[in-house]
DNA sequence: CCAATACATTAAAATATCTTAATTTGTTTG
DNA sequence: CAAACAAATTAAGATATTTTAATGTATTGG
């Protein structure tokens, strides 16, 4: 969790909000369920097998993802669907793999924290 | 730092270094840093009196960001100025931006990780 | 050259995230 | 309705990140 300071400027607070976006990308099974269902419309079960990831954690994420609005889900029968639900997600990555194209050497993160 | 397992399907690979791409984004500290140098480039005194941390936290931060192939630096006299090595990263953060303004409500971020 | 300024590095403490394991809730099928 | 299947929740342990504080290195002005 974030901690919430007392003496922050309007931009800073704007800031975090937007790092906060940003971390919902940042973690390799979040982004892979993000991927995924770009793809198409998914259940949790098949989520997990086509992960392969538990499904403790696969729910988990997915609703850290639901909470950040990244997806929606609604219930069908006895599953649960899930989709992307904005759009341009689908554009963001699409930048975000141009960039890291053009930087392969540089991309694969800090040593240091 | 992130730990290496064995056995992982190239799409796993290529999605981790893009949750590695968009981690470079997640913090506010270094987004800010990355807003700041949209704008111009900047030393690190500048930085730091800009964002109002140590400096010791923005040169941390800065030797992240360089890291990772968002920044590039270079000495002049007794400063180094910092600035934005890849343009795109412009687009990226207008676009979260403006999926996020569609999302207000939404995206403040997981109460629960 | 030495003092001052600018920045980098390091390690460690503080915090946050990630993942797992166990359990619970909800839905359907026999 | 009971068993089976699907998914959500929770808490806790394992890890990773963030930040600070102290110290080191580089550059320049006097």
């Amino acid at each position: 969790m974030q901690s919430v300071s007392v003496t922050h400027s309007d931009a800073a607070v704007q800031t975090e909000i937007y790092a906060k976006f940003f971390h919902g990308l940042s973690n390799p099974t979040r982004l892979r369920i993000v991927e995924m269902l770009l793809d198409r419309e998914m259940n949790v079960s098949q989520l997990v097998e086509a992960i392969g990831a538990s499904q403790s954690l696969i729910s988990n994420q997915l609703a850290c993802l639901k909470w950040c609005g990244y997806v929606t889900s609604r219930q069908e029968g006895k599953y649960v669907l899930y989709r992307i639900s904005d759009e341009r997600v689908r554009t963001v990555l699409q930048l975000a793999k141009a960039i890291v194209a053009d930087n392969a050497e540089h991309i694969r993160c800090c040593t240091r924290m």
